[in-house]
DNA sequence: AAGAATTCAAATGTATACACTAGAATACAA
DNA sequence: TTGTATTCTAGTGTATACATTTGAATTCTT
């Protein structure tokens, strides 16, 4: 069959109005990536996902440019457009950009955070303690607390590029948050940077969310490189 | 007349082969923006750009989806498609982010950079130091410098952020490098970055760095908001 | 059978026609 | 005049036909 992605047609009345399609694309293909449905290497193109979505090529090289540029997407020599693969050195590499970008978020989320920020921070935190357990939310709930923080530091540009980060991040399979151990010690270091952003003391947040970034680092290496005595 | 673009037409055997017509209409709006023969706040119209290089709209959108992403270009609400915008607000946060950015790279060079690298970088002094006085070489010369540092990094996500970074500051007009007393203190301010790299220290070239964005920085906001004082 | 030349087809690049929308301009009413 | 309804139109969104490239399959040659 020439229809490969194995992905449920939407029925013709999912199809969005005029005005909508590129973007309706674009939220598509991040969805299937972000959920695994689409993996690191696999060659997507232009016809089929048009063909999938019940569109024309062209909103779906609007949204496959964006992606493109987001890093999502790359062309690989001999082989097409690809779901973008992140190698051992990818990996590193991509962990020591986030460690300076969310500490810089922390940082600036301490100066600059208003006071409903820092309050949303707080309850976050409480929530994120009420969900213990169940690991489907946790995950969800990660996002949100991290997209906070990254908001409060009031700057445009960080907060893009953490975006594209976090995407990538994405590829690298399940949120690290399903599994228990890790869950509760992430719940703790959150604690450590709301409560550092709450006092308003720079420094101390920045190297908070330093530290949650070198662990998560530490046990992404273990579960994606098991072999390598880490 | 209704195609303002005031912009020499390109004459019609300029209009690349089949194949490199997206990358052409990418490459010659960044260069126009660079330039600064289009200016933030200006419209962009795809027809306009389709008719100024001789191609047809849709190598243009891709280009356009491009510079989207990237921040060039940004929708204004009523008023279409314009080169962004960079306001008071916007000019510091670019500038915290490339604090950031720059001083991560120049950590990271000192870390990581290659013997040839770091020989490439004070080779790179020794030019500028020659060129003083020589304004436009100066201020082509202080871009490859900075991505000299980038490069030599080795983080792919921070050089690609340090690229979208680079290409935002040129919205603010001219180089800074065409200031006689700037170029000087950049010379000195450029060496001392060098200098840490080269003996290894990261620490040392990351507060070289920071210092050399933050001079920048103000020398910028004198220019840009005399009536403020700063 | 191994290699080179040729043909073929799938995928992307490009041009273009048509659809839709929102703002401008016009006509109309009070 | 002022406000409101209507029409018009420039511009973008979308679909689709055609062009070109490139890798794979096929045939031919030795």
């Amino acid at each position: 069959m020439r229809r490969s992605l194995d992905i449920a047609r939407v029925s013709s009345r999912d199809v969005p109005r005029h005005g909508a399609r590129g973007a309706h694309v674009y939220r598509k293909l991040r969805d299937a990536i972000q959920k695994g449905e689409l993996k690191p290497g696999q060659r997507i193109m232009e016809v089929e996902v048009a063909d999938w979505l019940r569109v024309s090529r062209t909103p779906v090289r609007d949204a496959i440019r964006r992606l493109e540029a987001e890093g999502m997407l790359e062309h690989e020599p001999r082989n097409g457009l690809v779901i973008a693969r992140i190698d051992r050195q990818a990996v590193m590499e991509l962990y020591v950009m986030r460690e300076t970008l969310e500490s810089t978020a922390a940082q600036l989320c301490a100066r600059h955070a208003s006071d409903m920020e820092v309050l949303d921070l707080v309850e976050l935190i409480g929530g994120e303690r009420r969900l213990q357990g169940d690991y489907d939310a946790l995950a969800r709930h990660n996002r949100l607390f991290h997209e906070a923080i990254h908001r409060g530091a009031h700057n445009r540009y960080l907060e893009k590029s953490l975006y594209t980060v976090s995407d990538s991040m994405g590829l690298l399979g399940e949120s690290q948050m399903r599994l228990p151990h890790r869950a509760k010690t992430a719940l703790a270091e959150h604690a450590a940077i709301a409560l550092a952003i709450q006092r308003h003391d720079p420094e101390a947040a920045a190297q908070a969310a330093r530290k949650h970034v070198q662990t998560a680092q530490r046990e992404r290496l273990k579960r994606l490189f098991p072999e390598s005595a880490a």
